[in-house]
DNA sequence: AAAAATATTTAGACTAGTCTAAATATTAAT
DNA sequence: ATTAATATTTAGACTAGTCTAAATATTTTT
């Protein structure tokens, strides 16, 4: 039932155009250049490799345009997302890791091959329905979970909510976040928005208050109270 | 500290000399045919790799004659049977693997590179010495426990022991003995030794006896009691 | 609608790893 | 000590994946 043979390589360059299709309206074309750019490769491998990848019906390629993925190759993707966010979870849940440590480990660990093992792994996490950075984790058939929308941007003033994901990944940000307490669960405020920065007073549960920049503000999910 | 660069086949090169070499005395050399078979490849190939490999100061390459590891190629082999042996660990302990399924995802896992996760790793299994084939498991700086040596087969008769380790690894092998409850930790009697064929009548602790093949006495290791 | 800028593909070369077949070295047998 | 058998290496080719530089297509600007 599981995919032929297919190369780390390859798994991640559709994963890639996975997350690459995320951001842009449905039935566009993932542009041969942005996949070169999330790869950290060139243009003219990109060529090359959706060249073999739509060979064997994992995308399709029309030059000049674009690829699309295939239902394959959104099933290898999901999969491989799959496998990323729970190994993410196993790190921080079990082995005591950071938020801001477990990506590159759970980037090899997301490439090894075994159904079984996906599923014990699952078990054992008591199927956890969210990684530690609050993405959902998709399941077997590759279909998400609702995911966190609202920012804390988009709160006004005197609204509250609870941090329940993070947008961008960076562990510096990640890091930032830990000094600042402000993890996922955590209970927010907002007090004042400063209009000229866009950068909020945001009051936590301890009732210790703080500026937060727009950065930040634009990059945690919130779930409102 | 840890190694440059050093793609996962160059690994099982290295874990295919140091494996070899434990089966031939101290300062011969692993000849290329052998390793060629170890490594289910063409001799013409590892003459190819074990020149690379030497390049990399791993071993020490004598044409001809056959390689023998150098301190960081025997340091990286060592490494690497320590992490297969952890997760070995992880998979039967934790994730409720048997012993006869654990090998092929292990060879995977091994070649994970983090040195803080298998750390981590070892805490979370609690520093075990052994792997569920009984295997030890070496320390950080490649030192092994003391490991099994006595075989079923070397037993007299009315001489007792319990099993602590396999020394055949096929999973067909691992499966009988499941079946017949041969499984580590399980006491032993030797009732009776057929000559003809060298096999024995073995008493379990719940009194059951049995006719076992000279072929399993021989890969049974005992701890005598 | 032509020119300029940008995006994409092709051509050709490179590395790691593999193979087969031929050449050479070593070991065993007479 | 030659010959025969076996082991090992070399030569040359192949695949996957990568790159640079040149060619071509598309899009944007004027």
């Amino acid at each position: 039932m599981s995919q032929k043979k297919i190369s780390s390589t390859e798994e991640n360059y559709l994963k890639a155009v996975y997350s690459l299709s995320e951001k842009i309206s449905e039935n566009s074309y993932v542009s041969t250049n942005s996949i070169a750019d999330e790869m950290q490769t060139k243009a003219a491998s990109v060529t090359d490799m959706v060249k073999r990848l739509a060979e064997k019906t994992m995308l399709t390629y029309v030059p000049y345009k674009g690829v699309r993925l295939s239902g394959l190759g959104k099933k290898i993707a999901t999969d491989l997302i799959r496998k990323h966010r729970l190994w993410e979870v196993f790190l921080v849940e079990k082995l005591g890791f950071t938020w801001a440590e477990v990506h590159p480990i759970a980037e090899q660990l997301e490439h090894i091959k075994s159904d079984e093992l996906v599923h014990r792994l699952d078990a054992f996490l008591e199927y956890p329905e969210y990684d530690p950075h609050g993405d959902p984790i998709p399941d077997k058939e590759g279909k998400f979970r609702a995911k966190p929308e609202i920012l804390l941007s988009d709160l006004k003033i005197s609204e509250a909510g609870i941090i329940v994901g993070v947008k961008m990944h960076s562990p510096q940000f990640l890091e930032y976040l830990d000094s600042k307490k402000l993890v996922l669960g955590t209970k927010v405020e907002i007090t004042e928005i400063i209009e000229f920065d866009q950068s909020m007073i945001v009051k936590l549960e301890n009732e210790s208050s703080f500026n937060v920049s727009s950065k930040i503000c634009k990059n945690l999910y919130i779930q409102m109270a």
